[in-house]
DNA sequence: ATGAAAGCGCTAACAA
DNA sequence: TTGTTAGCGCTTTCAT
């Protein structure tokens, strides 16, 4: 079925029917003959061929939402968020996994672009990401998700990090902590920096310790990162707190209280983020701040429909809101740890 | 940067640059040209216009892989197995999210399809689908991942499910374990009718306990559903052991369980199906039959590039082996409540 | 308001 | 072995 067939079928020229069936050059069309088109087009069962309408027009309505994992149970929310909105605007999406490799990235964009994909969505940035500046500097539209570049003037839509650390040391502090630690997320990714920033900022406005053994940098969001990051924490200090820098490190972080006969959260309170599916189900349940991640792929896929669309190239940030939500891995501070703690660090 | 221009850069007509850069037609050219245009593409960068090439060709390339629920951590291996595969044959895949509705999974194979993509991977497909047996019909080249169709020749790849319930009987009776009841899934799904099938004839082949009342169906693979299952089966039965359709089911079985006091694998021992993400974290962590998720996906998309390729319209079934994963959720059969159960049922 | 005609970038018969 | 030519299905300027 070609649009041929729907115009002879409708007694009218091919471009007459091309301009009948698009809802942007409808009006140059009489009501009448709109009306004949639309009818032949049903019959017929046309469909539009997107292969020639793109090669005519130079686009795609295709975009490519680009996950560093899509196995982490973070993403596909995300995805999925998105993938509603870009769909009822008329797009199609495309997924790749970068599997963690800027490599891959790379190679993922050359792909994507070469399909002549409309625009991206990424939320694979690294802060040091060639592969992104580029990006940047062909002024291909793309929204940035989760994760910010460094010097680069993309969109990004994220959870509000700032307000998710400070909820959490809050309910900490209610608790009667102060000898908080950080599992902290890699300082490469935007994430990982500006939790860390935020936290050593928070725990000083709020007169806790600031100890920096305190603090413990994870080397990825990874559950075994997070189990060699609290060993090496358990090593330097005697925190009755932790703060992880996402759900899988607090993950890693109990497993690794428990190798060490630490109970949470009697001994040490565990404190997540992002509220990943399943993390209710762990043991303790999983205290973290819950990020709407389905709404900031969503956001994200706005933005960029309205820059794709309308030529707005907007560069602003968006910090979507976050909520605490309280379970079982978050207790009152044992009292004599605590003592014991600001006996160390005092 | 078009086909023209390379074929300028050369020194050649647009026709023969066409073929030097193409594999398949690379023999028809000198070797000296091909090199000639090579060179010329390399410098200029090109890249070939898959639009113009599809128009021409009637191909896209492309591939679709459509799953129920992309934040049933299940789907993400399947996918990425999958995908791994068919981008190693040039291929690009959409994923395509049916929300677990037959409305939308029929809109999605229309929207695919108008998107002209080469073949479909299938991993929403219910027993009785007619979105499926349209696509069959029609000679779309398509694979079912893991639930398979009754009444449609397409080639399926899924786990061997029967394995996988008789190595879970096979243990619990080691545990000694007689009265075993099965949370099965949904019998619409395949999945849902074969392993409870084997479940049934298993159970009565090594002389266990056959009550009907053993055997509860629960309405979705969820974890909501399987809570229900599990109150619904304490209500009737006291098994001592329990074999769930899933890992979603086997963890609302346990809440169940906990709920009533009951503790696993203490009381009732639980065994799951898939070996999810994260259902080692789980307490108890779960003992549950292996699937190989990511080879699923990839011996799938090897299936369908056949198929688009050569012609190789297969119809073939085929089942990877699965293993059984002895975790904390599995213990040994709590001699009073045998008994009891025994009593009841005999 | 509609028709005519050209052309997007590529491939594939056919010719030479 | 290479060049020529036509055309995939659509949009869009230009004429009418």
């Amino acid at each position: 079925m070609t649009l041929r067939d729907v115009a002879e079928r409708a007694g009218v020229h091919p471009g007459t029917a091309s301009r009948a069936l698009n809802p942007e050059t409808q009006d140059l069309v009489s009501e009448a003959t709109v009306r004949k088109v639309q009818h032949a087009a049903k019959v017929l069962a046309y469909r539009p061929n997107p292969m020639a309408r793109g090669l005519k027009t130079n686009r795609s309505t295709m975009v490519a939402i680009v996950v560093p994992d899509l196995s982490n149970p973070l993403f596909p929310p995300i995805v999925r968020g998105a993938e509603v909105e870009l769909s009822r605007a008329g797009y199609t999406s495309i997924i790749a996994d970068t599997d963690n490799e800027a490599g891959r990235e790379l190679a993922a964009f050359a792909a994507l672009r070469a399909r002549q994909v409309d625009g991206l969505l990424v939320a694979s940035a690294r802060r040091d990401d060639p592969a992104i500046a580029e990006l940047f500097e062909q002024g291909v539209p793309a929204v940035l998700i989760n994760r910010r570049s460094d010097g680069v003037a993309l969109p990004a839509v994220t959870g509000d990090d700032e307000r998710g650390i400070e909820l959490a040391i809050a309910h900490l502090r209610e608790l009667g902590h102060t000898a908080i630690a950080h599992l902290s997320g890699p300082r490469e990714l935007s994430t990982g920096l500006s939790r860390q920033r935020t936290f050593r900022q928070v725990i000083a406005e709020t007169g806790c310790d600031t100890s920096p053994d305190l603090v413990v940098e994870c080397e990825t969001y990874s559950v075994e990162a997070g189990a060699e990051g609290m060993h090496e924490l358990l090593e330097r200090a005697r925190p009755t707190a932790v703060l992880a820098g996402n759900d899988q490190i607090a993950v890693g972080a109990i497993d690794a209280l428990r190798e060490r006969g630490l109970r949470c959260p009697e001994d040490v309170s565990v404190v997540g983020f992002n509220d990943m599916p399943f993390v209710d189900k762990l043991s303790p349940p999983l205290t973290t701040v819950r990020v709407p991640h389905a709404e900031v792929g969503a956001e994200a896929a706005r933005i960029l429909v309205r820059w794709m669309t309308r030529g707005e190239a907007a560069s602003a940030t968006t910090a979507l809101p976050v909520e605490l939500v309280v379970r079982g891995s978050t207790g009152r501070a044992p009292v004599r740890t605590a003592q014991a703690v600001s006996n160390t660090s005092g």
